[in-house]
Order: structure tokens, then sequence, then C-alpha cells
DNA sequence: TTTAAGAGTCTCAAATAATGAAACTCGGTT
DNA sequence: AACCGAGTTTCATTATTTGAGACTCTTAAA
């Protein structure tokens, strides 16, 4: 999956293990795990075990199920503050979701997927998919078709190639074709929109955040409901969204620059 | 550190290596972790190797320093999400929070330390990952205290052996005698006070969960300012504190039982 | 009750991957 | 031009991982 994808030794099967099991999302057998392991049974059962004992897995004996570890929460926490884009970019989206009134989103790119690393509510008007850590398709999202339009070519070819490009309403793009057109368009405008492509009634308007290089290192956004705009009204946005996402790279520059295959 | 504590294998040893980049709460470099590390070079340059690749941690080629790497975060968001206690408390913290008007947290223990899983300000609804893996010492915080009363005596040895009984203000109980009364009190009274031991001026009232089989799962408490509230006042919320802390407790039988050693 | 089936656990020789002393780069000093 | 020190690579040695298969234990059927 990641990188050169196949295993670094031990440890890459451990994190393969962690994977899957997070792909359940619910305490899972043993035996669930064996069906669709490429490992055979005591493998597995080793380094579920190994896992467990670092905390990186939960095994409750009663039920005999495993789920993820909440050592995972305390190790994500540091990746969280202090080696993802939200430090250097909270101070803007606060200021942007105060002055639009509108849900603000800050998202990385993760081995394809978007993956939300922050959210700014100013009200509480409804409820997107989206918290810290949730990950979430880039090819029906503002904030990541922005992303795949600025990545260098051959990890947008590889990224473009991972996207499942399920229909989740009418107006998802449901082939490469088809968003490699949009991603033309929106790399010669610089931002993206999502029309509804992930969820009914959501639209989203999303900007880029380029460091000192010109290399995309997230994206911000704007998102709201068809109730209360169109994509006409949150173009008027695109002002105010630009310039945060302009002050996010400058200052992310100074910084580090994450490192996202 | 965990469990029977020597290392699983390589990756015991991988995992120690993600811990020690953790704990610089900073980029860092690759001799800064060969310094102090229990590894000699190329077993340590290959473990971190595997780690980058896996994006477990992220590697700042320009810099050279190495920092938590955001896949993290997305393996860490399924352990919150379905493996914590979130799922089920969440509907009972926020209906204490709005009651009380103060800030709420949830909390478990991980391997002797409090980890804060959940918060809901009366206010500002939405924070996770931000408050939630945040970590903080057990022998000086209300909802640390709740849960060390109620573990089981063998656990509760070793996690009071873990506690590193700093002063962070003139309040701390900075020693485990000290501690062990305190523990005893609380044990008997059913629920913790922090008198502003960890931070000043900040003080809380905290309970514990306890499970169906009486199992300590992790603690609630209500936490506020001493501008607005004295131990006093805040005993008048222990009702209502407890009542959530039951409810969830029972729910929490149902579901599965976390184990955090 | 007995038998069978299935999930989970354990064993041990063989196969493989991890190890680490030492040597090598490579940029920046002195 | 020689040195230094961080980072990288090599390779014979060593230790860990591997996995077929056997075992255990619980649950379900005969």
């Amino acid at each position: 999956m990641y990188n050169v994808s196949n295993a670094d030794g031990t440890v890459g099967k451990a994190i393969q293990v962690l994977d899957q099991v997070a792909s359940f999302r619910r305490p899972v057998r043993f035996f669930e795990l064996l069906v669709n392991s490429p490992f055979p049974k005591p493998t597995l059962y080793r380094l579920v075990q190994t896992l467990s004992n670092q905390g990186m897995l939960a095994f409750d004996p009663e039920r005999q199920t495993y789920s993820m570890g909440i050592r995972l929460v305390r190790l994500a926490h540091s990746a969280w503050r202090y080696s993802s884009l939200v430090p250097v970019a909270r101070p803007y989206i606060e200021e942007l979701a105060a002055k639009v009134g509108e849900a603000v989103h800050l998202a990385q790119l993760d081995n394809g997927h978007v993956l939300f690393v922050d959210k700014c509510k100013a009200t509480d008007h409804f409820e997107t998919l989206a918290q810290a850590g949730k990950i979430a398709p880039g090819y029906c999202t503002g904030v990541g078709k922005a992303i795949l339009a600025f990545m260098p070519e051959v990890e947008q070819n590889r990224a473009l190639d991972q996207q499942s490009y399920t229909a989740y309403t009418p107006f998802t793009l449901t082939n490469r074709a088809a968003l490699m057109t949009e991603i033309a368009q929106i790399k010669e405008d610089g931002f993206a929109y999502d029309r509804e492509e992930h969820e009914q009634g959501i639209i989203s308007i999303a900007c880029p955040i380029l460091n000192g290089q010109g290399r995309v290192v997230g994206a911000v956004s704007i998102a709201t409901s068809t109730n209360r705009y169109t994509i006409k009204n949150l173009e008027k946005q695109r002002p105010n969204l630009m310039r945060s996402a302009n002050l996010i790279g400058a200052e992310a520059e100074l910084w580090q620059v994450p490192i996202w295959n």
C-alpha cells in the first residue's frame, strides 16, 4: 500500500495488520483477520499478540476481539500537534472561519486519501463527515481535488490510480478521465469546487496550500450547505480563502515540509 | 515500558523508536535519536527508514529531520472512533456539559498516564484530536486519581510507581505516600477532586467509570476555574457527574471492555 | 455421552531477516 | 589538503521469524 508498497520486514507486516484491523471499524476476531490475511495463521497470531502487548491493539479477552489500541491515540497526538500543518495553519483557519461564518477545513494528503487534519466551525449549523483524523476520498472533495491538481505528475498519477471513483451522489466524477479534465481546470483557476460530489447538499470551495518551493502541502476549504449558499455565492469568498491559503503556505515554508508520499 | 516491557522483537523496537521521536515534540535529527538510543547506529537507521517508508514517521529531506507520520493520525482516528470510550460516552458528556455549563473531560488510562480522549465545552463544541490524545500525569489530575483509586491492586501499584511526582503547583501531592492516603479517601468517597494540583486556578471534580464487572475503564470530570467556582460549589455538581459516569459505565458493559494494561 | 468441527494456541527445525563492527561518503571545517 | 563528524552501506554472523502441523478447548451435533 504505502510507498514502495511491499513489506519492509516484520515491521511492515505489523503495520499492515494494524491497517487491516482499522478497516473493520469494529472489534474483530482473530479468525476474521486470518481469512483475508496474506499471513499464515501462526504468523498473524504472533503479530497480533505483539501489537497487543505494545498497546497498538487492544484485546478484549471476554469477547476475544481486537480493536485499535489507545496507544495510537497518544502517538498520533504528537503527529497532529507537531508535524502536521495544524500548528502553522490554526490561527489562519480560525480567522477565516470567523470572517466567513462557515466551516473551514484543513486537509493533507495521505497515500492518495484526503486526511482532514483540522476543522473550525463558526457556528454549529450542520454536520459534515469531517473531523480531525477522518479520511475522505480525494477525487470527490474540494480539498482532495485541489491537492491532486497541484501534485507533481508522478505522484499525481499514482494518486489518480488509487481513487475508487464510487458515485456517492449523482454529481460525483466517476472516472479518471472526467477527473483529469476537472483537474486541468483547477490547476488553471488555482482553486476547486465540490459541487455536492461527496455528499448531497454540501458544497465547498477549496484552495491548495503551496510552500515556498511551490510544492503542495495541503488544502483549505470553506464548506457549506446548499440551503445557504450556491456555488456562485461561494465564489465571492475566493479572495478570503486564497489569502489564507497563501499565508499558511508562506509560513509552512519556514517550518518543516511534511512528506506524505 | 509497556506491559511485560521488554521488546517483542523488531516490532517492539520500532515502536520504541516511535515513542522516542514523539518525546522530542519537534522534528529531530538522526543523530539526536542515536545519542539516547539503546540501538547501534545501523539498526536505528534501518528502523527509522522502515518507519518512514511506512508513513509512521515523516522524513524531511531538506532539514534531514524525522517527525511523527501522518499515517498515525489515520490509524488513531480508528482507535478513537471505534475502540475508546468515546462512542459510548459522547452523548452523556455532551448532556452533562450542557447541563453544568462547564468543560467536561473524558479520560482513559494508558500505561500509567491519563489520556484525555474527549472533551466537551458547553460553548465551543468541536475539539477532537486537539484535546483528545493529550496526556497528563495520573497523580495530580482529578480523572487520574479517580482511575488510580479504583484500579486493581497490582496494576495500581505499577501505576503508582510510574508517577513522577513533580510539583506542578504548591498543591501537588509530591510523593507516593501522600497520594496513597488521598486515594484511600477517594475510594471511600467514590469521587476525586483536583485542587489546583496540576495547574494553578484550575479545579475539577472527577468520577470513575466502572463497567458491569466493577472494573474501572475511565473517568469523567467537570473542570472549571477558581474564578467561577470553589471546591465547595463544585461539590454540588457531584450528583450530576456521578449519574453520567454510571450511565456511561452501564452502557460500556454492553460494548467492548478496552484493555489498557 | 460421544464425536466432530472449528477457533485459537503451541512446537520446532528450516528459512530468513536483523544485526552491528567496520568501512565508506560527503559536506563542511580547520 | 587533511580532518571531522553525520549519515549511509556492506557483509559475514547471529538471532528472529517462519509456518506446517500438531495440540487444546469450547461449542455443536449425533
